[in-house]
DNA sequence: TATGACTATATCACAACGTGACATAAACAT
DNA sequence: ATGTTTATGTCACGTTGTGATATAGTCATA
């Protein structure tokens, strides 16, 4: 298990969303609306966020640059990236298990 | 909608099993043991983030003391810490059926 | 009865994260 | 020209999880 996937779970649902937006290449004001998209508008990302963790996720290899326009960086998912996803998705799905199991205690 | 909910949506990970272990009133030492149990040992809390977390809920009005024991505070979840735990599972579906609406486009 | 393992709580410094404010500027429609 | 949208970037701020450190009671066993 590569160290940076270690170091990316649990996800933060932000990060989870930008890099589940990133099915196709996408630069970042682009991932931005397509996350309020796939919520139905409940999340909107601060360009303090978007901009900052496509730095922080490049540098970890997880994305890399696809194509560099004049007024936009466009950005894919690598295979570390897609392993990375494969992991966390894993995990969301040992969560929504205990959510069925235990929801009828929190009515 | 309680401004605590707001605070506390989207719930990590941690606080998230916190919780759904209170189906039925532990300390933080339990706790610790019951998280371990339903993530099969995955998840192991460090001392600091429970004691905490729990400090930080219970002036929250998330928890409660349910009682209190010479070296044991037990703590039960509150009907705002159930409504919580209510929007929070349906943000957690929400995630789980993109995970089902995606996760091909990572394999 | 000493020894070690487990139970139980608490505090602290540290790194990481999301956020909104602020700034800049190009594109585009009215 | 004017306003809106697109597009990126930086910064200070508060919050969080974590492990180290500390303290101490309980319990089995050698």
């Amino acid at each position: 298990m590569e160290k940076v996937i270690k170091k990316y779970v649990p996800m933060t649902e932000t990060a989870f969303y930008i890099l589940l937006s990133l099915t196709e290449p996408r630069h970042g004001y682009g991932i931005i609306k397509r996350v309020e998209e796939m919520t139905e508008g409940r999340l909107t990302l601060g360009s303090g966020t978007i901009y900052g963790t496509l730095t922080k996720m490049q540098r970890d290899e997880i994305i890399t640059i696809y194509a560099d326009e004049k007024r936009k960086t466009i950005y894919e998912i690598t295979d570390i990236g897609k392993k990375l996803m494969r992991v966390e998705m894993k995990r969301l799905k040992e969560l929504h298990n205990n959510v069925l199991r235990f929801e009828g205690d929190f009515q």
